[in-house]
DNA sequence: CTAACTGTTATATTTATAGTATAACAGATG
DNA sequence: CATCTGTTATACTATAAATATAACAGTTAG
């Protein structure tokens, strides 16, 4: 699994982190069960503090995405993954929300949105490099 | 224009302030050349500081959503908005990207993911509360 | 002209978050 | 026993967010 992190993003790296492991598991790259790197040395991997791979794995165990045995380290999550709980369709949407209206203003009409959406889906899901042919 | 803030969301204030208006573009509550309340009319409304406000419009404006006058105040955007620049398509993407991959993961096919979209996109374009029925 | 308003700028302070740096603890493993 | 795990605690620095005053320059209504 190789993680790309820009330090110079506006989003913290816990942040950055954690996306990566959830768009990981979008695409299939990183299975259930799969193992995940110790905080040390992925920290160290990259370059950064214990604490800061600390913070994320704790919130993707928090979220359920992945587990954590004393033991073991940190695996993919090999059961099910939360689900659709209805707090994370409330914090989903508030999340489109703003970014659907930017697009609304710029002149994107529903077909464009859904044409960019269902791109970026794919994109994901098959696994391609952001900037694909 | 009512606005309604979180002050104990995580967001900032004036991300909150910003989203509000571009939603308000959006859903044509706020009309092309309308003008917006002074920044410090306007902070005074909503109990914050008149910085908060300032740091909205100025943002706003460098974004092209409102013009501001020394002496006529500020107004929404009369003429065309930015459009479709590649900085925006590639921001945009960067915004949804991990959206669409969490829901993905909470096993969200694309039929529901692009539901969720018209659904927030109809709901913004014709101007409904977020709880609507 | 004066008073009241506009955006703008400058400065200082407080608060919270992000990130780093060490260190130590408890459990598991070879 | 030495080494790895996650976990916790503490302290520090840097940055962003928000507030608090104050002042400046231009506009506008009385």
């Amino acid at each position: 699994m190789i993680i790309e992190l820009d330090l110079q993003s506006d989003t913290p790296i816990y942040t950055q982190l954690m996306n990566q492991i959830i768009e990981g598991m979008a695409s299939g790259r990183l299975q259930p069960g799969e193992p995940l790197p110790s905080v040390r040395s992925l920290a160290a991997d990259i370059g950064i503090n214990l604490h800061t791979v600390n913070k994320a794995y704790t919130l993707l165990k928090q979220e359920g995405f992945i587990q954590i045995h004393r033991q073991k380290g940190v695996v993919v999550q090999p059961d099910a993954l939360p689900g659709m709980t209805s707090d994370y369709a409330h914090r989903r949407d508030a999340q489109l929300r703003p970014i659907i209206a930017e697009a609304i203003c710029r002149g994107m009409n529903e077909q464009q949105l859904l044409a960019v959406v269902r791109d970026l889906y794919s994109h994901i899901t098959t696994n391609e490099r952001k900037d694909a042919p």
